[in-house]
DNA sequence: CTGTGAATGCAACTGAGTCGCAACTACGAG
DNA sequence: CTCGTAGTTGCGACTCAGTTGCATTCACAG
């Protein structure tokens, strides 16, 4: 990962006042490189391969720390499968999710409607969003062309 | 509740070929007299007052079914509290969840916003929603004036 | 009324997530 | 470049939401 990205994250993290640990370091690496959502037990798994000292009770505390510092968005994408969360880094622009039962397929819908919700909310109710999360459940293209024959 | 409400019911169930059994008409009873939303444990403690002798794994069960055949939405209500998660009764008019971990009060607000994604969602990318769950974080009204000051 | 497959209660189990504590370490003051 | 210390980690025990197998009960079609 380039290093004008970790310099950020160092920064980000600072300024905030959080210690960047090795363990820290690795855990958003990991999420980084993830190609898609990781759970809790993913993400240990996966970062065990580069540091197979890590604890558990390391991730769920960084997991913590980075949702509330708003650096993470946890997901549950409806618990299509089992009961765990998802992770992944947050970005720019705003997405949805769109899981699909029949295949199990998780894809992302990028849209402005995020943002044009968290106008409406505020200026119909003096709410003020600091996070949005929209999880949608249906069937895909590919099972539904499927299930048209 | 209404005679006409419960007709529908037992229509709604035996259509899918579900079985209307005391519990069962317990539950959703409990669901549509709660005030706010109620997680599993909250909704076993509620019907027991009833029936002593129900069961949590008939609750577990019943939410199930109920979620699969679309007569129980499942939030977690960005999980502001703990890991559950919360149930409430399928509604006609679409509405979002807000929440203000400050006070820790869950609002609702109406919004075609979300019919307006599942269209979206259906136009660009051919996905059929059969469900939308849309859950905002941040400072209530209350807690943003307060904190004005 | 009766028979039967579906649903329930019970109790044991699973596994995600938490917590207290002793050892360790990031990092700022000197 | 030390050193001191508050913050962080690993560990192991724990909590508790949700699941499951099985014997018993029950809804409801015939
Ligand atoms: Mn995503
Ligand atoms: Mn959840
Ligand atoms: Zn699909
Ligand atoms: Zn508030």
């Amino acid at each position: 990962m380039p290093v004008a990205a970790r310099g950020s994250l160092a920064e980000a993290l600072s300024l905030r006042g959080i210690r960047l640990t090795r363990q820290r370091r690795l855990l958003l690496e990991v999420l980084d490189n993830a190609p898609g959502h990781l759970n809790a037990r993913e993400l240990l798994q996966a970062a065990r391969r580069t540091d197979p000292t890590i604890d558990r009770a390391t991730v769920y505390r960084t997991l913590h720390l980075l949702k509330t510092s708003g650096l993470v968005d946890e997901l549950d994408l409806l618990h299509l499968e089992g009961e765990e969360h998802y992770y992944e880094r947050r970005r720019t622009g705003d997405h949805v999710h769109l899981g699909c039962p029949q295949c199990g397929t998780i894809s992302e819908f990028e849209t402005d409607l995020v943002t044009k919700l968290a106008q409406e909310v505020h200026r119909r109710e003096g709410f003020t969003a600091t996070g949005v999360r929209i999880e949608v459940r249906g069937t895909c293209k590919a099972c539904g062309e499927a299930q048209a024959r």
